[in-house]
DNA sequence: GTTATATTTCTACCTTACTGGAAATATCAT
DNA sequence: ATGATATTTCCAGTAAGGTAGAAATATAAC
């Protein structure tokens, strides 16, 4: 993950609900959510979903897939951990974060079903 | 580090600008640097530079002592770390960061020199 | 007190981000 | 093909963020 990669995805979770879409999503974990489910949760206009989850898919922070007629949606856990990584690396001046946590964040993925 | 400050935090550091400054400040160390310094390494305007300065004060990010006439900014690296902390924690569905992680971050601050 | 330096504050402008409603598209069921 | 459902796209309006220059404030030197 470079600098621009990096400010795009803060940039996406730097918005309420944004946020707790993403969270929620995590929470979900790799079969995620279709859209309307969410946009029940959060109480939010199907417009305005579709912007945000449009704003979170640029950053590559969630995942897409169709199924059947209803839009899926799912967290990149790689997303978060290279954003971590990038954060510690760079932005904690080589001080924070010893190496085992990069590796470990690999295998903590839970495990998803195709691709 | 509740999802406000975080929010703040994420937004703070989503910016070209702010993100090179921060960077520059954490590696320039608890010293810090004077402002008129900044604007000149990065290239911005006074009162650009203010307003950059300022968001990241509001998030916490950076601290501001006056010497003589000048003041300097230095990066608050217990931000990071609860930022850090916050984003591992929340949105990493508990799979990520071992908890050894999260004392190391304290220990490996720069010694400062007052407060 | 006057002058110079360092930085902020103020104001105006421009651009981007966000919200909300209506229309369009895609998929499925009949 | 028709109708229903799920979601996106389009558009307009509004709010927020960022840039820039000029004026104001704070500190220091003379």
């Amino acid at each position: 993950m470079n600098t621009q990669e990096a400010i795009g995805a803060l940039g996406a979770l730097a918005h309420d609900t944004r946020l707790a879409l993403y969270r929620l999503l995590v929470e979900r974990g790799p079969d995620g959510l279709p859209a309307g489910v969410i946009a029940d949760k959060l109480h939010i206009l199907p417009s305005s979903l579709t912007f945000h989850l449009q704003h979170l898919h640029r950053a590559r922070l969630i995942r897409q897939r169709r199924v059947s007629r209803r839009l899926f949606y799912a967290a990149d856990f790689e997303a978060m951990t290279e954003l971590v990584a990038y954060l510690t690396k760079n932005c904690c001046g080589g001080a924070w974060a010893p190496p085992s946590c990069l590796p470990v964040a690999n295998t903590a993925q839970p495990k998803r079903r195709s691709a």
